[in-house]
DNA sequence: ATGACGGTGTGGCACCGA
């Protein structure tokens, strides 16, 4: 069983890439973020006819999340129960396999803006609603993966340039404890449990040239509960797309489980 | 120190992202 996670930037834009991404890739079960697109504006019908089954949540302009599975998904739900939210930022479902069904979280995550910034303020709010409600999303399935744009560089070693980015945000420390956090719930870093290419990272920013000279962060991941570990057998970045004409600032994170 | 690139919107630049 194969999932992944890619914030696409832009639905309507990426659509081509991401049915084409799906025809190289054909995994079990795609989230997307950032698609920026109302419900009424979104392209069932085209990921339909590529042999998926969608959910999706969004809103204008900003946020918007996308659950894709080759098998109907069970179960939805809608950002954090729990959390009064305007911003679309959660999509959540059952999915077939790994024997009694995997409890799929995708997510988008604050970005933050600035430590010390409202942004900020709503982002550690945000990431406290998380937390709390994992704790009991975990209890009620054990089979869980919670993947996405998690707008943090867990470590150092994430970061490009680790002490330009000390301290400024993706990478502060308050962030950076909320990932561990995530971490004491027994959930695991999929793509910390293998051996991985120096300088990894899922997002580059579209200045700079940052993508030719390798300047990124890793900010997208998948994480595991502690029922799944052993069947964890791969976890990579798929940086090809981000080499695409017009292409999203951020590459998939593909995990397989046995 | 600043802005750089890209997407969206009732736009003509401002905003947001990371």
């Amino acid at each position: 069983m194969k999932l992944a996670t890619w914030n696409v930037n832009s639905l309507t834009v990426r659509l081509p890439q991401v049915l084409a991404w799906l025809a190289e890739h054909p995994v079990d079960v795609l989230v997307l973020q950032e698609t920026k697109l109302t419900d009424d504006k979104f392209p069932r019908a085209e990921i339909e006819a590529a042999g998926y089954a969608v959910q999706f949540f969004g809103q204008k302009t900003y946020n918007g999340v996308a659950l894709l599975s080759r098998e109907a998904a069970a179960d939805a739900v809608k950002n954090i129960p729990g959390l009064a939210d305007e911003q679309a930022r959660v999509i959540t479902c059952t999915v077939p396999g790994a024997g009694s069904g995997v409890r799929v979280i995708g997510a988008y995550f604050p970005n933050g803006e600035a430590p010390g910034s409202d942004k900020f303020a709503y982002k550690m709010r945000w990431l406290d609603a998380l937390r709390e409600w994992l704790r009991h999303e975990l209890a009620a399935h054990p089979q869980l993966v919670l993947m996405g744009d998690f707008n943090i560089a867990p470590e150092d070693r994430d970061v490009y340039d680790p002490v330009a980015w000390a301290g400024q945000i993706l990478c502060t420390p308050e962030e950076r404890a909320h990932f561990q956090g995530l971490l004491g719930l027994g959930l695991v870093d999929a793509f910390r449990l293998f051996e991985q290419p120096p300088k990894s990272w899922s997002w580059w920013d579209y200045r700079n040239l940052a993508f030719r000279k390798n300047q990124g962060l890793r900010i997208d991941h998948i994480l595991v509960s502690a029922a799944l570990r052993p069947q964890v057998q791969a976890c990579s970045i798929d940086k090809l797309p981000r080499k695409n004409e017009r292409p999203s600032d951020h590459a998939p994170v593909i995990v397989t489980l046995a």
